[in-house]
This record gives structure tokens, sequence and C-alpha cells, in this order.
DNA sequence: TCCAAAGTTAAACATTTGTTTAATTTAAAC
DNA sequence: GTTTAAATTAAACAAATGTTTAACTTTGGA
């Protein structure tokens, strides 16, 4: 598939997702995009054949970013799995509040299956990680920091999905934490309290003692 | 707003729900509906108004079941805040996935928020469930039985998004445990495992004591 | 300077959209 | 059995959709 976008269509695939994230792709119009992006309305068919197939490179661009370079993390030896868990999780946090809009747009490809192309992006972007986690689970495992029996694929759910209805109701949360104060610095604090919440419930969930009351 | 519904009504909601469900409520046509329901495209408007009063009906019939029945449980006496507790995160379980369907409209209704009735209607429920949390919880905290500075909107967003992405990624799951066998009994299965998972997550959460390794 | 390719434009295209109309059928009350 | 309201229908409506056309400007190399 593609692998280099001109400025011209960057320029047009960046306005598009904006769009996308707040009116979803099928209420978002060529000629809404075309205007966001000031050009004319035959150029979106002109430079990616179709209003499908500039989501499809929108995808294609944007899961390059998301692809975790933890390839390199795994091997390292310095690092212990804990840290390695833990740095992974941050970056999911991370990386997801950085691609706020690109998030929304792959939640709602996922409630939507509309376009295989998409749909096989995601899904293999998926097993892949799941393969990655498996490599250094197990390697805490082995070295006895994890505990046994650990649900990967529940584990990711568990934090990709904690982060989506976080992003997805952030609004709300700002509004129930802090009524009144600056909302940019607000937002900043409640991220971090978000995140050592998160991290809490994964070390609980890895490798933490357990004692019933 | 409306409190009852006739028979065609609930017939045309119901046909509604299952494609909004699968098709999101903008690439649903009053005329896909109309086919889906066996009735008159003209019948959407003589019983509803219009297409968003029809989906406006939609949710306000829908969250009605939503609605916990907790306030007898919070008072009750004979169960401890532990297990009220469970009960409630195993009600959440239970009824998303009974409402499969609905859950999914509401999911894109949060990312897409075209209607301010039905945000108000989901920002209303979600006090309320917050309320309703913090009074057994603090009741909880009172007994010495839970952990001091508990974040409930955390708390609730981490199962609720938990849930969701687990639904919207059900088939996806399926495929990665288990790669052939019966269809229905295996997604019961996996069910059963995610509860089981989800509630350990809740107990380490809430109330169980934690020693750093 | 010339020319072909790339870029850009406004207009037109056929479909599809939600809604309304006006006519017809059904149902129930008198 | 007649009448009145409710229910149902096919057709028409204007507006908006994604895409294509054909004419035009701009660009950069020979």
């Amino acid at each position: 598939m593609h692998q280099e976008f001109s400025d011209k269509q960057l320029l047009i695939m960046e306005a598009a997702e904006q769009l996308f994230a707040v009116k979803t792709y099928d209420s978002t119009s060529v000629r809404d995009i075309a205007k966001a992006a000031n050009i004319n309305i035959a150029m979106i068919s002109y430079y990616f054949g179709s209003k499908e197939d500039l989501i499809k490179s929108l995808f294609w661009y944007r899961m390059q970013f998301m692809k975790n370079r933890v390839t390199a993390l795994i091997e390292e030896k310095n690092i212990s799995p804990i840290e390695k868990m833990e740095i992974i999780v941050n970056s999911w946090i991370d990386k997801i509040f950085a691609q706020q809009s690109f998030h929304r747009i792959m939640v709602h490809a996922q409630l939507n299956p509309h376009n295989s192309t998409i749909m096989e992006l995601m899904n293999s972007y998926k097993e892949d990680q799941i393969k990655q986690l498996e490599k250094i689970i197990k390697d805490g495992q082995k070295k006895n920091l994890f505990l046994k029996n650990i649900d990967i694929p529940f584990m990711i759910s568990l934090n990709i999905g904690c982060i989506s209805q976080f992003i997805l109701n952030i609004d709300f949360y700002n509004k129930i934490y802090n009524k009144k104060t600056d909302k940019n610095k607000n937002i900043e604090k409640i991220k971090n309290n978000f995140k050592s919440n998160l991290l809490q419930i994964n070390r609980n969930f890895l490798h933490e003692v357990k004692t019933t009351k």
C-alpha cells in the first residue's frame, strides 16, 4: 500500500482526521473535509481515489506511529520485566492521549467495521501486541516476579478499554473531579491521577502478593 | 417525555436497535429500518416524528432497564459492602452482556454526541451511579473493609471501559482464546473467565491488602 | 520559449437521504 | 350500517451525498 504521502495529502488527512474524530466518518462529507483543508472537493478523489481510500490511508499512516518500538525493549537485559511492563503501560497511555483524535476513530472503526482492510490492520496490530507482552510476561514468570496464569488478552483489554473509556468521557470526569479551575492544568492533573491508578491496577494484576481479608 | 410505547412502536424500536448496533445510527436509513420492521417508511415519522426522535425514544426506553435497582441494595443491612460491590460489578457485566446491541449504540453516542437529550440521559445516569457507589464504599470504609482514598469515577471507568472493550472485541478474543470449538459454549466460557478476572481486579482495588515486592 | 504533465476548478452526475403529501384502507364507536 | 378517527400506503419532495467531467491554470524540464 501507500508508503509516502505528499504534503497536500497529509494536509487533507489531518483535516479529515479532526472531522472524523468528532463527527465520525459517515457523517463527515467530502465537502466538509474540502472546506476544512481549504481545497476543492475533487482533490480528495484526485489524491486518494475515494473517501474510503482516504480513511484507509489515514489508518495506514497513523498505525505506523502506534506500532510499539518495543522489540528492542523486550530483548533489553538491564531492565527487569516489572519495569518493562510499566514502560509499556505508560507508553499506551501516552500514545493514546497524544493521538486522541485518531484513537476515537479507531474505537469507531471497531464499533462499525465496514471496511475489512482497516479491520485487518487493527487485528494484526492487536496480535502483535499480545505476542510482545507474552514474551515479557513469560520472562517475568520464569524469574518468579510475576504470578502464574496471567490472562494476557484480558490484561490488554483492561488497559485499552479503561484508557478508551477515560478519553471518551474526559469532559465528564473533568466536571466530576473539579468544578471550576484552569482546564488544561486540570486535565493534566486528572491524567496523572489516572496513570497512577492504572499502573497500580496492573501491578496488582501482574505481580503483587495478594492476601484475602 | 414518552412513557409508554405501543406494540408497533416497540417493533420499530427493536428493529432500529439491531441496525444501529451494527451499522450505527448515521448509516442506517429509515428505509433500512422500515424494511427490517416490515412497515412503510412513513410510519417512522408517523409514530416518532423523526428518525432523531426514534433514537431518543430508544434511549429513553432502554435506559429504564439500565437504571440499577440498587437503591434497596444500598440500604440492606444483612449484606456486607464487599458483597454489595460484587453484586454491582456482576450486574454491570450481566446487563451490558444482555443488552449488547444497545450498549454498542451507547458507546457510539459517547463518541459522536450529536444529540444533547441523549447526552443528558447518559450523564445523569453516570452521576447516579457514582452517588450510589459512594454510599456503599463510604460505608465499607467506615467498617474498615475498604481502603481509603478510593477513586470512584476511576473505578467505574475501569469497569465499564473494560466491559465495553471486551464486547467490542468479543469475536477477536474468541479467535485468540480458542481456535475452533462450539461458538456459543465458548463465548459463555470466555465470559465467565472475564467475569472472574474483573471481579479479582475490583477486589484488589477496593479492599485487598497490598504488599510491595 | 514551448510543451506535456500535474494540479486545480466549477459544474454536473446519478443516488440516497429524511420527511411530507394526499389518497386509501382499517377499525371502532354510535 | 354509517361515521369518524387511526393506520397505512405509494409517490413526490427538496436537500445532501460521493464521484466524475471537462476546462483551466500552474509547474518544471528540454
